[in-house]
DNA sequence: AAAATTAGGTTAAGCGCTTACCCTTTCCCT
DNA sequence: AGGGAAAGGGTAAGCGCTTAACCTAATTTT
C-alpha cells in the first residue's frame, strides 16, 4: 500500500496536521520538525494524494482543454503552449478532441465538470451558445480561445481575424494583384477574415464582382484543392492571380491543385494562408501565411483563466491580439507589373 | 454550492447509499426508487464528484500520456488515438510533453503519480531505464509505446522498426538503386531501423562502404537538410541516388535540400521517410514513407494498459506490429535502368 | 404454517487530506 | 517576577463519495 499522511506522521512522531503543514509550507513549524518530517517522507517515498487534497482544498490543479482535434497542428501547438504555462504553475491538462460535435463536446464537458477541473479553455465551440451560456451561469471559470462569441459575456483570447484578412489582402494588392479569390471555411473566425478581405478590396477601390471567386467549405486539404480547381478552371480573364485561404490546410490544397494544373507558384498564382502552422514550412513552396501569435495567446488565456479561478466573479475580459504577416515563397508580384502600378 | 449526494438523498427521501447505488447502477434498487432519485438528480443538476469517488474507489479514470512533444504530428496523432479509446471507456488523458528531458519527465511523472492516474503510457523515454524500472517495481500500470526497452520486463507496443528499415531499403533496391544513404536519429527505434537498412543491403549483396552516406542527428527539418547537403555534395560516383530517412521530418529536409541543389525528385534522388505522418501528404512531392499502424498500436496499448490496471500483476506483454510501406511520389526507379537489372 | 430466501434499503466506517481552533511552552517587556 | 504575545504543534471536524454488514418486510419453499 502507498504510504499516507498517517504513516508519515507516525514515523516522524508528529500529528498529521503537522505533516500537512510542512507539505504545504504553511503554518508555524520549527526547522527541526520540518526537516525530520521531510526525511521521513523521503524514506517512505511518500507521494501525497492530490485527489484527497483536491477533495478538501477544492483545487484539482487540472484544467480542461476543449479543441476540435489534437491531431490538427494548429491545436496541437495551442495545446503545447497551454501545457507549458500550466506546468509552470504545477497544473496539468486534460485534452478533449470534440471534432466540433456538440454531443461529444457535451459529454466531455460533463466529464470535466464531474472531475472538478479548475477551469476550461474552449477552442472548439461551434457557435451554439447555450452550453457555454450555461457554464458561465454556473460560474465555471472558462476562457474562449481563438474564437469568441460576441453575444456572450465571456473572457476570450482571439486574434484579430478581420485585421488578418485585411492584411493578407492588402499585401496581395501591393504585389499588383487585382483579381483575387478567397476560400473560407465555416468557422466563426473565418467569416471575419473574409470580411477583412472584402473591405480591403473595397477600400482599395478594387472591384470584387465574380462570385465564383469566393468559396465556403470545411478545412481539409482536399476541399482546398477542389475550391482551387473551380476557380482556376475559369477562363483567363476571370481566373484569380492570387488566392487567400482562410487557413493553411486549404492553402496547401490550393498549392497542390495549382501545381497539378501546371501553374508555377508564385509566378502564375500567389497564395496566402492563415494560422502559420508548421505546415507552412513543410510544404513547397513554403507558404506565406498570417500568423496568430500563439504563445502570447496561450499565455493570455492562462492569465485570464487564473483570474477567473481565483475569483469567480472577477470581470470578464476579451483580449484581441494582432496577427502578423509572414512572407514566404508562395507569393510574388504579378509578372510584368511596373513598380508604379503596385499599391502602397 | 454544487449539490452533493446528501442533497439528492434528502430531496428524494432516501439514504445516500441508495443514491450511490443508482449512480453506479449496482446493488438492489426498485425501479420506482431509481426513477425518483434520477428525477431529483436532474432537477438539482447533480454532477457527482469524481474526485470524491476516486478517493474511495481508487480509480481516477484518468491516464497519463508521456510524449516528447504534443506539437509533433506523430505524437499528436498518437494522442488522438489513445484519447479516442480512453473516451470510449469514460476515461480521459493528461498529456505531458517532456521534450525528452529526463528531469522534466521526472517532474511530470511525480505529478501524475500524486494525481493517482490509473496508468501511464510512455512514449518519451530516453533510454534511461532507472525511472521506468522504479515505476515497474512500484506496480504502476504502464505501457511503453513506440519504443521498448529490451532489458526491462514491461508491457510495450511497438512497430517492428528493424523490419521497417529493411522494407524501405528492399523497396529502394527493387527500384534499381545501389548507392544508398541513410539519415538516422538518436532514438532507440532508429537504431533498429538503421540495422534493418544495413542488413537489407547485405542480404542483397550490395556493398555499403561509404561512411559519408550514414548520418546520425536529431529529428528536425534543418538537420535533415544539413545531412542531405553533406551527402549530395559528394562527387557523383559517391553520391547516393536514394536516401532513407528515419522519420518524416528528416526526409522532408532532404526533399528541400535536394530541390535547392537543383535535383529533381524522384528522377535524381529517391527519398523514403518513416512514420507516415500527415506531413507526408503535405510536402511536395508527397513522401513515400513507412507507416506505423498507429490506430492498432494505440488500441493495443490501451488494451495492455487496462489489463495491467485491472490486475497489477498480470503478465507483461510486448506487442510488435508490422509496418507498411506507403508509396507516394518521392521515389522512383533509377533513370535508364533496364527492368532485368531491378531487384525484386 | 413455519422456515428460509430474497428484495430493497439503511447504517456507519472509511478513503487521505486541510484547516479552524485550541492548548502548551517559551520569550520578552516592564 | 508576572503577564501577554508569539511560537510550535495537536484535535477534530469535515470534503463527498463507496461498500461491507446489517435489518426488515415480502415472497417462496417445504
Amino acid at each position: 500500500m502507498k504510504p499516507t499522511i498517517y504513516d508519515v506522521a507516525r514515523e516522524a512522531g508528529v500529528s498529521i496536521a503537522t505533516v500537512s503543514k510542512v507539505l504545504n509550507n504553511n503554518g508555524r513549524i520549527s526547522d527541526k520538525t520540518r526537516e525530520k518530517v521531510g526525511r521521513v517522507m523521503e524514506e517512505l517515498n511518500y507521494q501525497p494524494s492530490l485527489v484527497a487534497s483536491a477533495l478538501t482544498s477544492r483545487r484539482t490543479g487540472t484544467i480542461g482543454l476543449m479543441i476540435p482535434d489534437i491531431a490538427n497542428p494548429f491545436f496541437a501547438e495551442t495545446a503545447r503552449g497551454i501545457e507549458d504555462y500550466a506546468q509552470q504553475q504545477g497544473s496539468d491538462l486534460i485534452v478533449c478532441s470534440t471534432d466540433r460535435d456538440d454531443e461529444k463536446a457535451a459529454r466531455y464537458t460533463s466529464l470535466l465538470l464531474r472531475k472538478r477541473v479548475d477551469g476550461l479553455i474552449i477552442a472548439s465551440h461551434t457557435g451554439k451558445t447555450d452550453m457555454i451560456r450555461r457554464l458561465l451561469a454556473d460560474q465555471v471559470p472558462l476562457v474562449l480561445f481563438s474564437a469568441e462569441i460576441r453575444s456572450l459575456e465571456s473572457s476570450s483570447v482571439t486574434v484579430d481575424d478581420y485585421k488578418g484578412g485585411y492584411q493578407a489582402t492588402e499585401y496581395l494588392l501591393s504585389l499588383g494583384h487585382r483579381k483575387l479569390g478567397i476560400i473560407s471555411d465555416n468557422l466563426p473566425g473565418s467569416k471575419l477574415r473574409a470580411e477583412g478581405f472584402l473591405d480591403a478590396l473595397r477600400d482599395a477601390g478594387v472591384p470584387f464582382d465574380n462570385p465564383a471567386n469566393i468559396t465556403h467549405t470545411s478545412a481539409t486539404l482536399e476541399n482546398g484543392r477542389r475550391a482551387a480547381a473551380a476557380m482556376l478552371g475559369q477562363p483567363e480573364e476571370l481566373r484569380p492571380t492570387a488566392i487567400f485561404a482562410c487557413n493553411d490546410l486549404l492553402a496547401i490544397g490550393v498549392l497542390k491543385e495549382a501545381r497539378s494544373a501546371g501553374l508555377s507558384i508564385p509566378r502564375d498564382l500567389s497564395v496566402v494562408g492563415f494560422d502559420n502552422t508548421v505546415l507552412a514550412e513543410i510544404c513547397h513552396p513554403t507558404l506565406t501565411s498570417i500568423a496568430q501569435p500563439l504563445r502570447e495567446m496561450t499565455e493570455q488565456a492562462m492569465i485570464l483563466l487564473n483570474e477567473s479561478i481565483d475569483n469567480p466573479d472577477s470581470p470578464r475580459r476579451k483580449i484581441m491580439l494582432m496577427p502578423e504577416l509572414v512572407i514566404r515563397h508562395s507569393t510574388g508580384p504579378v509578372p510584368g507589373i511596373k513598380p508604379e502600378e503596385r499599391l502602397l
